[in-house]
DNA sequence: TCCAAACCTATAGTCTCTGGAGATATCTAA
DNA sequence: TTAGATATCTCCAGAGACTATAGGTTTGGA
């Protein structure tokens, strides 16, 4: 049996937000010490460490909810858990694509600014003030 | 003169933005009707469309306070404004390497998966319960 | 047995908006 | 001029995923 502690110095996750997990139903609620304390057993450190894992690679929380659902019913097909990762490679792509849009924006704005002029005459302000200057939408 | 809704129209910005935008300092506080109600000039059209385009770039709240704050002294060099800028830029590059490494690892992830087994033989499941399976750390 | 460390609950704060309630102001048409 | 529709006002709550604090209780080791 683990305390809260024993669990997050295992997981890397800290101790609120174990707690923030099972408030939110993606842990299951703790069986309890005589004095009310968390305990835990192996099967909820295998539980956190797919919350964690999950949560690293972006997936938010109900996307996460959804996953544990489906994962209660081993023999179903997985055509849901794989859209769920599919749909949310499409948003990474999409954050990445954004991304660089602005990238390449900043690096134009950048590139026209020795940082030794005066302010009025500043590429950096103008551009901010003046969408005209802009490449592109955004 | 412009109404709230008038300036909302002209810049895209929502009317509750704008008054949270006044309420964050970005905005000075404006003229008032005799009713109380805000009324703005082509000044403030000016300003909100900077705040609107920064943000666009990805600027937090904070810098934009700082860009106008600078550019109330036109006459100073712009050494402040351009390492704003440039610092921006590396978060927004920081951003995008983090996002491509979630990128490949999803990709990985999804390609072992055709959507058509068992829920307990999916791969999709088995990387997120198994961080052994995955390349890279993350 | 005693004390420090860990734990408990409840609440508020982060950041950038967004939406709602309930009251007041303004504008348009009859 | 007046009614009604639309716009605005302030204040407050919620989103998402935590993080931190306060004030109190339990646990584990010397």
């Amino acid at each position: 049996m683990l305390s809260i502690g024993d669990l997050s110095r295992r997981t890397g996750v800290k101790v609120p937000t174990i707690r923030y997990y099972e408030q939110m139903g993606l842990l299951a609620a703790a069986e309890r010490s005589e004095g009310n304390q968390r305990r835990y057993e192996r099967h909820d450190l295998e539980r956190l460490a797919f919350i964690r894992h999950a949560r690293d690679l972006g997936l938010d929380i109900s996307a996460i909810r959804e996953l544990i659902a489906l994962g209660q019913h081993p023999h179903r097909p997985c055509g849901d858990v794989d859209r769920i990762a599919r749909d949310h490679l499409v948003s990474v792509r999409e954050k990445i694509g954004k991304l660089k849009k602005l990238e390449q924006e900043l690096e134009r704005i950048v590139s026209h600014c020795d940082g030794d002029h005066a302010i009025e005459d500043c590429y950096v302000i103008r551009s901010l003030s003046d969408h005209g200057l802009c490449d592109g939408e955004h």
